[in-house]
DNA sequence: TGTTGTACGTA
DNA sequence: CGTACGTACAACAA
């Protein structure tokens, strides 16, 4: 077949009518009730967005732009009143969805345009005659069937039918075979018919068939009222009596082509579409699957710098080949990947593969000579061979546990990427790869063996380790240059890359467990359940199951007919708060034998999952994320030790089991002291604040005493109890809902209470006023160490959304810094206790544990002070308190 | 078997 | 109608 020269396709020109597909949409999907997880709707924005992506993929339009309504009114309204008057309010739940569409397009960089005074339609109106009169194929897509009126040639509408993937595709030849008229002829149809949505009046006894009749016959509405004499009958006379308001409708039905626009029909392009806003904001409206990847895959095909896959060079190291290889390197950093598996303070470790700018290699760690072992062992640890690696505690740990260490680490690309994005919970190089490199980092081997490209399943997953590496070699320039651009760099290099080390450090330490003592624990907390349950069933008189809510319901609200507590989406509410309320409402036992038993059934799974947990050394090593938290806190989990019981005597006793392990004399423990308001103090300034913290009373009753104006040794528990709940609630965006609750008191009382704080701590409040406004000016919080928190929320028109990210952003400055100035005491602590003995175990937040080395106690305890102390200067000076003893419990204050 | 909702421990 | 987490269990969906 001779190869013909490719026919020029003529440009084609895609309108939507935005408003009206999104109307279409939200109804559409009404019934799924599509929500993210915090309450804000999305059937307007996903159909909306389904429709977008399949109709880009099947027309692939040249040029295509999103028309929009305006509030404001338009030359119709103005011609006639009662214009659209009879629409009904826009539904709360569809309102807020418009923005998220306008985002999504601004996103996706497609034009859109409103005017005001004009609907969508005259807009698309006059860009379809525009585009028609500069040789363009035009496509209309819309539910409005007005723009029927507009099908030519060389326009076509499509218009939505039912459902959100149901479309009819109109072309003149369609609208006659529907209507019996041709498109000019529809506006005059439907100044005819009337319509009931816009509000245009009807002929009494004139419905669509006559209508389509008497056009069809004169040809034009022009030409039926000339000759409406002729018109016979009953219904002649209705028509002649309605005349004027007739060809009043017509005037209304006619769509104007001739509105002056600031866009040109040529200017309608898509532009470079930014991959990563597509994501953050399908993320932050839960949008995944099936939808994001037709989308990606749509907007692929217009993506003009789409990289078609990519060339490597990938070398498998037999054994002896190793060492030659490292030596070879090119200069610059290396891109590496590790396979194996991580947990516990430990790790294995079955592959290795890096990447250089010439090619890469994998380096399987089981076949290795001797030289090959040390050449690897001295490359790794060679703090001069600048190396990135995606989530580097794990191999860190791995390669710890087969006596080699690696060094010259330049970039953790996880890392970068939360400070990137640190709303996400979690970063899978293949998305970091799609998001910031536009490459599609698919495993090329099939996992099961089946379908695979290579002969040999061994190459295939070296391949495609190999491939891992060199994208994380690519990715840490891309999230480098990213994170320079906005000042982000420091904060990385300085902080979060060495305080990998000192984590995997206390990982692989763990702190030591008493057994025996936990086994005890477990067996008398196990007892107190059993009791529980026992006098539970009696009481009630049946046997069900104390830990079910639903049967809990059923036995306190129907059978024993109790008060009903608040409400919650299955039902009423049996949580701690409420039991505690209804001891108090009934002489019934039962609901204080529930909470008992709640208390103890905690204590004991909290204890087993301990157990569990416990090393054949004897220790618990918990696994610190770094990478989790949007404040710039750490976590633990597996198991989680920043939450083990303090509050009350019996859970405290949990901590006894946390013990100082063989060779060591004790435990330390050194916590900052209201570091938050601390922090609070800082950044707002306020010198009424500072002055309590210096005043050298306790801060709560400090604070009260400025409160009430009163000497401090006259704030009485009660005064020092509401501040101290006030101090603590401001950096929640505590409310006075919230703060009447928590302190049994009427609303209006927790109002005053808190102008009366402010009165005295006005620049408090100034400052967090200031947060918030700064936040949403520019989208995103920062913490003293410049650690953003993005939170577009802060501008949604839900309330409910708008309000919570209000409180995000008072708290994450506050909270964050905290993170940001415990993390740096870490490191300095950790550079400090080099060359001692001891050794850091924890870190909850604002306190630290340590295992203290004979004889290190002193300097230890000196050393940690300064350190911590010394980690940032605040306007008010950081306080430390420390405790000592043999068990957790004993070291606590 | 995986997901959602409730409940509860910490800072 | 107070932020940030992790874990456990029951109930439900598939």
């Amino acid at each position: 077949m001779p190869k013909s020269e490719p026919t020029p396709t003529r440009p084609c020109l895609l309108l939507l009518d935005g408003h009206s597909l999104a109307y279409r949409a939200f109804y559409a999907l009404k019934d799924a009730n599509l929500m993210t997880t915090d309450g804000q709707h999305t059937e307007a924005v996903y159909g909306f967005t389904s429709m977008l992506a399949n109709i880009l993929r099947d027309e692939q339009p040249s040029h295509v732009a999103v028309c929009f309504d305006r509030s404001e009114p338009t030359f119709r309204h103005e011609a006639f009143d009662g214009y659209k008057a009879n629409r009904s309010e826009t539904p709360e739940d569809f309102r807020g969805q418009m923005q998220l569409i306008y985002e999504l397009l601004d996103a996706l960089r497609i034009p859109r345009l409103w005017l005001a005074g004009f609907e969508a339609d005259d807009l698309i109106a006059t860009l379809a005659t525009q585009a028609a009169g500069k040789d363009m194929n035009v496509l209309i897509v819309t539910g409005d069937r007005d723009a029927l009126q507009l099908v030519n040639e060389n326009v076509t509408v499509l218009m939505t039918r039912r459902g959100i993937s149901d479309m009819t595709r109109f072309t003149p030849e369609a609208v006659i075979e529907k209507y019996g008229l041709t498109p000019a002829q529809y506006p005059d149809f439907a100044a005819l018919r009337g319509d009931p949505s816009d509000n245009l009046p009807s002929i009494p006894s004139v419905g669509e068939k006559t209508a389509t009749k008497w056009i069809a016959e004169y040809g034009s509405l022009d030409e039926l009222v000339r000759r409406a004499d002729e018109v016979k009958g009953k219904v002649g006379d209705k028509l002649r009596e309605h005349l004027g308001q007739v060809i009043h409708n017509r005037m209304l039905t006619e769509l104007k082509r001739d509105v002056t626009l600031d866009a040109d029909v040529a200017g309608l392009t898509m532009g470079q579409w930014d991959r990563e806003e597509v994501n953050k904001l399908l993320d932050s409206l839960q949008i995944r699957g099936e939808l994001r990847e037709r989308l990606f895959k749509t907007l692929g095909t217009t993506e003009p710098e789409a990289e078609a896959g990519f060339e490597l060079e990938v070398t498998v190291l037999e054994p002896g080949q190793v060492a030659g290889w490292l030596q070879a390197l090119p200069k610059g950093r290396a891109g590496l990947e590790f396979k194996g598996a991580y947990g516990s303070g430990t790790g294995r470790l079955d592959g290795i593969a890096v990447a250089s700018a010439t090619g890469a290699a994998y380096i399987d760690p089981t076949q290795l000579t001797p030289e090959d072992e040390a050449a690897l062992a001295a490359w790794l640890a060679d703090e001069s061979k600048a190396k990135a690696v995606h989530d580097s505690k794990g191999p860190l740990l791995a390669l710890w546990a087969l006596g080699l260490d690696l060094r010259g680490l330049t970039c953790d690309t996880a890392l970068a990427a939360y400070l990137a994005m640190p709303g996400q919970r979690s970063f899978p190089l293949d998305d970091l790869v799609l998001r910031y490199l536009h490459r599609e980092l698919r495993a090329e081997s099939a996992p099961n063996g089946q379908g695979s490209l290579f002969d040999d399943a061994d190459a295939g997953a070296a391949r495609d380790l190999a491939l891992r590496a060199q994208a994380v070699r690519d990715l840490a320039e891309a999230l480098e240059g990213h994170l320079s651009q906005r000042g982000g760099t420091r904060l990385v290099i300085d902080v979060e890359l060495p305080l990998v080390r000192v984590l995997a450090e206390m990982e692989r330490t763990g702190i030591a467990a008493d057994r025996q003592y936990f086994a005890a624990l477990e067996a008398e907390f196990g007892a107190a359940v059993k009791q529980a349950v026992e006098a539970a069933h009696e009481v009630v008189g049946e046997q069900f199951n104390l830990g079910s809510p639903k049967q809990l319901q059923e036995i306190l609200f129907v059978k024993l007919g109790l008060p009903k507590t608040k409400k919650i989406k299955t039902g009423y509410t049996t949580d701690a708060d409420a039991l505690a309320s209804l001891a108090l409402q009934t002489d019934n036992e039962l609901p204080t034998i529930l909470l008992r038993h709640r208390d103890q059934t905690k204590l004991r799974t909290t204890v087993e999952g301990l157990i569990k947990e416990i090393g054949d050394d004897g220790r618990i090593h918990t696994t610190f994320n770094q990478i989790i938290a949007a404040t710039g806190r750490l976590s633990s989990e597996k198991p989680n030790l920043q939450n083990i019981p303090i509050r009350t005597a019996e859970g405290r006793r949990i901590r006894k089991g946390f013990v100082v392990g063989e060779g060591y004399d004790t435990l330390l423990t050194a916590d900052y002291s209201q570091i938050e308001l601390r922090i609070m103090a800082h950044l707002s300034q306020d010198e009424s604040l500072i002055a309590a913290f210096e005043s050298g009373h306790d801060f709560h009753q400090a604070t009260a005493a400025r409160v009430f104006d009163l000497p401090p040794e006259q704030v009485d528990g009660e005064l020092r109890a509401r501040i101290k709940a006030m101090n603590y609630g401001l950096a929640y965006g505590l409310s006075d809902f919230g703060l009447s609750g928590q302190l049994n008191i009427p609303v209006a009382e927790a109002r005053a209470l808190k102008d009366e704080y402010f009165e005295e701590f006005g620049g408090v409040r100034d400052y967090l006023d200031a947060i918030v406004a700064q936040a949403r000016k520019d989208g995103y919080t920062e913490t003293i160490l410049g650690r953003r928190r993005y939170l577009p929320d802060l501008t949604s028109d839900n309330r409910q959304r708008r309000e919570m990210a209000e409180r995000m952003a008072l708290n994450a400055p506050i909270q964050g810094s905290a993170a940001d100035i415990i993390k740096v005491a870490m490191l300095n602590v950790q550079r400090a206790i080099e060359g001692m003995r001891s050794r850091m175990l924890l870190q909850v937040h604002d306190e630290l544990v340590f295992e203290v080395a004979p004889g290190e106690l002193d300097e230890l305890t000196e050393m940690v002070r300064e350190q911590m102390c010394a980690a940032y200067e605040l306007r008010v000076p950081l306080g430390v308190s420390v405790g000592v003893g043999s068990t957790w419990e004993d070291a606590g204050h």
